[in-house]
This record gives structure tokens, C-alpha cells and sequence, in this order.
DNA sequence: AAAGGTAGCAACCGCGGAATG
DNA sequence: ACATTCCGCGGTTGCTACCTT
């Protein structure tokens, strides 16, 4: 519990003074304990409004202006998934703090929302009614998916501050996970690796803005190779990842399954993100065909500045590639393609349903 | 120029979960 | 097993700058 001094603390604004004296305590010493480092750095607040001083301003690893067009398209379709779950959306915008991300929100993207006639909590158009039956039976999905993205938030956290293996129960929520809907499983290399924190397909949008005008699909001019081939990619090892082009995909009708190895494996490999990023609009595209989607493609799209903003450097994950591609690794590395179809057209409904409980 | 309204954002508050003894 | 402490999260408030009338 946090309990009042008995001296008075201050409150409101920080001055220059106070951030100077909290900045230089934390380089000397690292926070600590928050209740203590008060005290000790000499500054009259609470642990707490040094704690939140610190991650929200102080901190050095924060990019500060306004957000890209990426970054907002990113905002809003991870809140039509995760709801106000904002750190868990901080965690996949590198460098952005909940609390930005939280005030751009309700300052801007709501109200946007709201003009275009979108209702901003169901993410979808005012006038069609919710509540279907199909959202009811997408319930238990949906349930899934959060506690997933914010398992993997979690790992993000952790293994960015403290590049320590997860704890069990995060790894255990992400095997049931996997094994309920047939997907792949993370796996658990060398004890003292950490999966890299990301959520596989999200990251895929994320990484690669690189192809703006998505209206190649469908064109053969444009499809990579022949519809049926895959694309490999070298991951900085003698170990490939086999992604199936966007041809491939439409071929064969399947949805890929990628795990936060593969995404990662295939970073700095701007081909590789193009086309997995080709593969998830185009899920999109055919999702919308089959939907009352409430966006039409444009509103992510409709900026100038798109650029490939996905910086995986950010994250300070280097993992050393001979840990990363050992043993039961190798089979992971290689694109699996389960048909899971309905795993992922379920998964876009949702982000025209409403959100959904917590489990 | 002044008053009122609005937008943007930093900071606070209360709650709940995790960690610890 | 329980109580206490610590920390992080999401909601909210309040201040400041800017805009409109």
C-alpha cells in the first residue's frame, strides 16, 4: 500500500532540477527500489511519481513527436484486438510509452474514428448492429487471442529489461495456445535464450510499409515467381526459412503459420517482409470480401509517409545465431503451413466484432 | 483585446496482481 | 497460508497553449 509521508510531497509539474536530479541518480544507480529512490536522489515526490516521471519522459530509450502513419495504423488495429490495452500496444510500438499511446488515443484516433461514423470501442460502422451470433461463438477465440498477445507482451517486457527466460506460466499460456488452435508452438531453445518479443503477424504488418499500393494482388505482373514457390531467406546461418510467395498462397488456399523465430529469423531481410507482409493484406483483402469489414483499405493506408518503420535493432534483441538455429530449432526455422484458414479468418473477424470479457 | 471553448498532454489516483517475508 | 510491500496498468484530472467568437 502506499502510504502518505508524513512530510508533505510535491506534487504536479517537474522541474529541470528535479529531472536532473532523478536522471543522474538513476545513471549512477539504476532505480531500485522506487519507494526508496526518492530519498536517496534527494528529490521530494513519491516513489511513484518518480517511477512514472522516469518511464513516460525521463527515459532515454523514448522517441518523442508525432507519431508516423505506421505507428497509427498500427495503434488502431491492435485496438481493435486488445481493446484499452495499452501497455500490452506499447509493447509493439518500439519506443512509445503506454501513456503517449493512450493519449494519442483519446485525443486524436478516437475522435477520427468517430467522424468517419466508426464506433471506436467496437471498431465498427455505427448503423450495422453488433452482437451476432457469429461474435458470440468467436468469444472463446477471442478470449485466446488476448491472453496471447498479452502473454507475449509480457515476454516482451521481461526479456527486454532483463533478457531472462520467461517464466514458465507466460511459455505454458503460449503452448496451450498454439496447441488449441493448431498452430505453432514458440519453443523454448537454450535455457538462457529468450524468444525475441514479438507477435508474429502483427510484426509482419508492422515491418514492412515498403509496398504501399497493395493493388498487386491478383496481378501476375507482380506476383513473386510462380504461384506455387516459396521464397527462402538466409538467417545470418547456414539455416533458411521457406515462406511461400503471395501466389503460393492464393494457390493453395492455406494460411501461413509463422512463430516469433521465423518473423525474427527474416529481419533485415527486406524481401522476406515484404512478402509477409504481402500475405497478411491480402488475408486482410480477402477477409474484407467476405465481411461487413468496417475500414475500408484506405484508412490505414492512406498516408504519404509510409516508411519501413519496424526497427528490430530497437529492440536490442542479438541473438547469437548458433543458439538461435540449434537443435529442435531447425524445425521450427521452416515455414509451417498448417491449413489453419480458420485460425486466421476467425482472428480477422474479430476485429470487426466487438471486443470481448477477459477470461 | 478579452473571454470562452477546445485540444493535447503530463501527471495523479486507485486498483489489482506479483513478489516477498 | 497469510499479510504486507512493491509495481504496473488504465482511467481520470488539471494545466497550458491555441483557436474561435
Amino acid at each position: 500500500m502506499e502510504r502518505t509521508n508524513s512530510r508533505e510531497l510535491k506534487k504536479g509539474p517537474w522541474t529541470r532540477d528535479e529531472d536532473q536530479k532523478l536522471l543522474a541518480y538513476i545513471q549512477e544507480h539504476g532505480h531500485g527500489s522506487w519507494r526508496s529512490l526518492p530519498a536517496k536522489a534527494g528529490l521530494e515526490r513519491c516513489g511513484k511519481s518518480c517511477r512514472l516521471r522516469w518511464t513516460n519522459y525521463l527515459r532515454p530509450d523514448i522517441k518523442r513527436g508525432k507519431l508516423s502513419t505506421h505507428e497509427e495504423k498500427t495503434i488502431i488495429r491492435l485496438h481493435a484486438l486488445l481493446g484499452n490495452r495499452w501497455s500490452a500496444i506499447a509493447a509493439h510500438l518500439p519506443k512509445r510509452t503506454d501513456n503517449e499511446i493512450k493519449n494519442y488515443w483519446n485525443t486524436r484516433l478516437k475522435k477520427r474514428l468517430t467522424r468517419m461514423g466508426i464506433d471506436p470501442v467496437t471498431h465498427k460502422p455505427k448503423n450495422i448492429p453488433g452482437g451476432s451470433a457469429q461474435a458470440a461463438n468467436l468469444s472463446h477465440m477471442a478470449q485466446w487471442e488476448t491472453a496471447r498477445l498479452e502473454a507475449e507482451a509480457r515476454l516482451a517486457r521481461q526479456s527486454s529489461s532483463k533478457l531472462l527466460p520467461p517464466p514458465n506460466d507466460n511459455l505454458l499460456l503460449l503452448h496451450q495456445f498454439h496447441r488449441k488452435f493448431n498452430a505453432a508452438p514458440p519453443q523454448r531453445r537454450n535455457h538462457h535464450l529468450v524468444a525475441p518479443p514479438c507477435l508474429d503477424v502483427l510484426r509482419a504488418w508492422q515491418a514492412t510499409t515498403a509496398v504501399p499500393d497493395y493493388s498487386f494482388f491478383g496481378s501476375a505482373a507482380n506476383v513473386i515467381e510462380s504461384p506455387t514457390s516459396t521464397l527462402n531467406f538466409s538467417c545470418g546461418s547456414s539455416t533458411t526459412l521457406t515462406v511461400p510467395t503471395v501466389g503460393a498462397i492464393i494457390e493453395n488456399d492455406v494460411m501461413p503459420t509463422f512463430n516469433s523465430y521465423d518473423v525474427a529469423c527474416v529481419s533485415g531481410e527486406e524481401t522476406g517482409y515484404a512478402d509477409v507482409d504481402g500475405k497478411m493484406e491480402n488475408l486482410m483483402q480477402r477477409h474484407d470480401q467476405n465481411s461487413n469489414l468496417a475500414y475500408p483499405v484506405d484508412l490505414y493506408d492512406c498516408g504519404d509517409d509510409m516508411t519501413a518503420s519496424y526497427d528490430f535493432a530497437a529492440d536490442n534483441y542479438n541473438p547469437n545465431p548458433s543458439d538461435m538455429f540449434s537443435d529442435s530449432a531447425a524445425g521450427a526455422l521452416v515455414g509451417e503451413f498448417d491449413d489453419s484458414k480458420n485460425y486466421w479468418n476467425e482472428l480477422l473477424n474479430l476485429v470487426s466484432s466487438s471486443p470481448m470479457p477477459m477470461l
